[in-house]
DNA sequence: ACAATGCGAGACACGTTTGTCCCATCTGGG
DNA sequence: CCCAGATGGGACAAACGTGTCTCGCATTGT
């Protein structure tokens, strides 16, 4: 076997990653088994992927992690508050419809790992800040509730993507929806 | 045995219904010992109210589906685009926040009882003709967009009341932010 | 004191899911 | 042609959730 042409596994990997972010996104408690079947391919083999569900999440999880601090440092540089929530959605939108999922991927509050929490309130308190500044901050909104808001919307267009919808029409309309929840 | 003096066991029935309520809010697959457990009952006692798991999403359902037909009503009634979602959204929270829930309570496509989609569907057409007359409507809004985006937020505000936050202080917040995300 | 009612706790059978193992099969490179 | 790596399918034990049942206890009205 040549060094590199393990195209096979590889794709066979990252075939799996995608089909288990859109059934999990649909139906979070999904087995494996049903995981298996929407990628096409054995539970055994699954299994010989992922050794447990508990790391095939974590997987998941890690990939949306690396997604979402990109998401965020992008946000960060818009000085608009409309433009820098349109711009963190949209990113997040096309993260979670390729190979992540946001479902199990963001612990409420599990100060267990600082790595999620860390990045997204970077980018939330500086689009609060940004928002306040120029006073286009909806009334009554605040970090914590942009944080719900912003994870309610992304988690219902995601879901919308892995019944089917494109994401080309569903991204920049969740991203537009929140901009006009948070933002006027 | 007197005639009417039932009030121990409804009182149960009710706490059971409330805490069902709570705990499928948080997660949609807790099990009955998990619902036994917030109600403070014991699991058995739990069967004796209902046989069958599907018996108290079933009434879980039924105690929404009657909140959901007040709830559109009243916001037929009303004439302002922005007062209708906020009436609307406000009577769900409360429902959601007393005995029924969102989770299992809304099946997307089920055309197998009109019962939940016939007034959602007279709520939300009323609600986007009065918008789209007044010229109010966000631009990209829909009936079905104004059905998700409703429905995640609602799910999103249920989830925070269910993990403790004060009814009073989310369900307006909610209510605003809907109507910010569907009427300028 | 007595009986009735509702309850908690535990044991149980059953089905489903998880995770492991083994073997037959396919495919591409030597 | 042959072989290694990856796969699919099936058998399997263990864990978990469901639904049923029985027992003993507490409350309440008589």
């Amino acid at each position: 076997m040549p060094t590199v042409l393990r195209s096979d596994a590889q794709r066979t990997h990252e075939r799996i990653l995608h089909a288990a972010t859109a059934e999990l996104t649909v139906d979070p408690s999904a087995g494996m088994d049903a995981i298996a079947q929407r990628a096409g391919i054995g539970r055994a083999t699954l299994y010989r992927h992922f050794a447990t569900r508990d790391e095939l999440i974590a997987a998941l999880r890690e990939l949306f992690l690396d997604r979402m601090e990109a998401a965020a440092d992008a946000s960060i540089a818009e000085t608009d508050p409309r433009a820098a929530v349109v711009v963190f959605i949209e990113a997040i939108m096309r993260a979670v419809a390729e190979t992540c999922t946001l479902n199990e991927a963001t612990p409420p509050e599990d100060a267990a790992d600082g790595r999620g929490h860390e990045a997204i309130n970077r980018a939330i308190t500086a689009f609060i800040d940004c928002a306040r500044e120029t006073n286009r901050l909806q009334p009554g909104v605040d970090a914590a509730w942009a944080f719900t808001v912003g994870k309610a919307l992304v988690d219902a267009g995601a879901r919308e993507i892995a019944l089917g919808a494109d994401v080309e029409v569903i991204a920049p309309r969740v991203a537009e929806t929140a901009a006009n929840a948070l933002v006027r």
